[in-house]
DNA sequence: ACCATAGTCTTACGCTGTATCAATGTCAAC
DNA sequence: GTTGACATTGATACAGCGTAAGACTATGGT
């Protein structure tokens, strides 16, 4: 508080005229960010070619914001202009033929993946080697004996896209959703 | 650190005897409590159901710590026994079909899926009406107008049960899964 | 001229992690 | 039996944090 008061050149305290307290200042912010979001194209497209951009999109957020990404997860929304984007997912996933129960379930499943995947790729992934620290664990030198997969795999880790292995992760999960889409009233 | 130094019947300082920083302390407790997982069953059962239990049981750490949960993200794995989770895991995957590329996308996007739905789960999904603070969000009283999606899931929102969610989550995954394993030069 | 209000500053309190260093307990070697 | 090394703990202190309480100033309406 005091660091971003001085910032604005003013005092820490002065900042409690506008927020009740830091966390509240810290939702507001949230909310910024979020609201950065753009709703899905509306002309034509299929639904999971929207449905990939939303997701992007929200990634994008962790990329864009990477400190402040951990708190989106948080249930701090007061206004529900915030959800704006849940609306937009929920009413793509109807478009595309799920009925309200599974189009929740649908959007639980993306966006805890999507959620999952971007604060573990903004916090470094526990198996990626971490730059800043080479001391530390380094999965190239794995005992191959004790984890055989995990140096199979080694190679895989350091040189890996992120942007597609996000993209294949959507894929198998929108197959899914396809699968319900076809067959409504199976298990 | 006094609280848990007093705690132990000692002072805050004697702890950094033994941990050179709380954080040092704090990814020993990680330690603990990833230590919890049990290797899958290996008698009969398929990969899949093996898997599910997988899923569960990592699910089940941030039932059993909800406070710890949120730190399991971290990259802070010094010794690979930590990672010993992940070697079965990546069996599992590699043992069902998978070459090494997959078999780290499929292991990516389901950790990535189970951790972003159990952290949301135990902060209290955003959807989910806050039974602590019932001045705040509730989709059920939520504008039917502006937020039309929103308000056709609110009932199962509510009446949500969290175990056979997560299950469906799982569900969309490994069907994904499983076309991979059958057609693997598909893109 | 008066007062309400918005905005800011000052001071202080209790809390945090931890650096520093002194004190103690324990045990092996001489 | 004394000594010295080392493991363990305690005492004190410091800089940082969020924020409660209240005083001060500036502004605009009456």
């Amino acid at each position: 508080m005091r660091k971003l008061g001085s910032e604005l050149g003013v005092e820490a305290m002065a900042l409690y005229h506008y927020f009740p307290s830091k966390e509240a200042l810290l939702d507001a912010v949230v909310e910024r960010v979020v609201a950065e979001m753009k709703p899905p194209r509306d002309d034509g497209g299929s639904w999971d070619e929207r449905l990939r951009e939303m997701l992007h999109s929200y990634r994008g957020l962790a990329h864009a914001h990477p400190h402040v990404f951990v708190l989106v997860g948080r249930r701090t929304v007061r206004k529900p202009e915030a959800l704006q984007p849940v609306e937009w997912t929920l009413d793509l996933l109807r478009r595309a033929g799920l009925d309200p129960a599974h189009a929740l379930a649908a959007f639980r499943t993306l966006s805890s993946y999507a959620f999952g995947y971007a604060l573990s790729e903004t916090r470094g992934f526990a198996l990626q080697p971490d730059p800043e620290d080479p001391s530390g664990f380094d999965i190239r030198t794995i005992d191959p004996t004790r984890f055989p997969r995990m140096r199979e795999v080694a190679a895989h880790v350091v040189a890996c896209d992120h942007d597609a292995e996000f993209e294949r992760g959507i894929d198998f999960i929108i197959r899914g959703l396809r699968a319900q889409i076809a067959s409504p009233d199976a298990a």
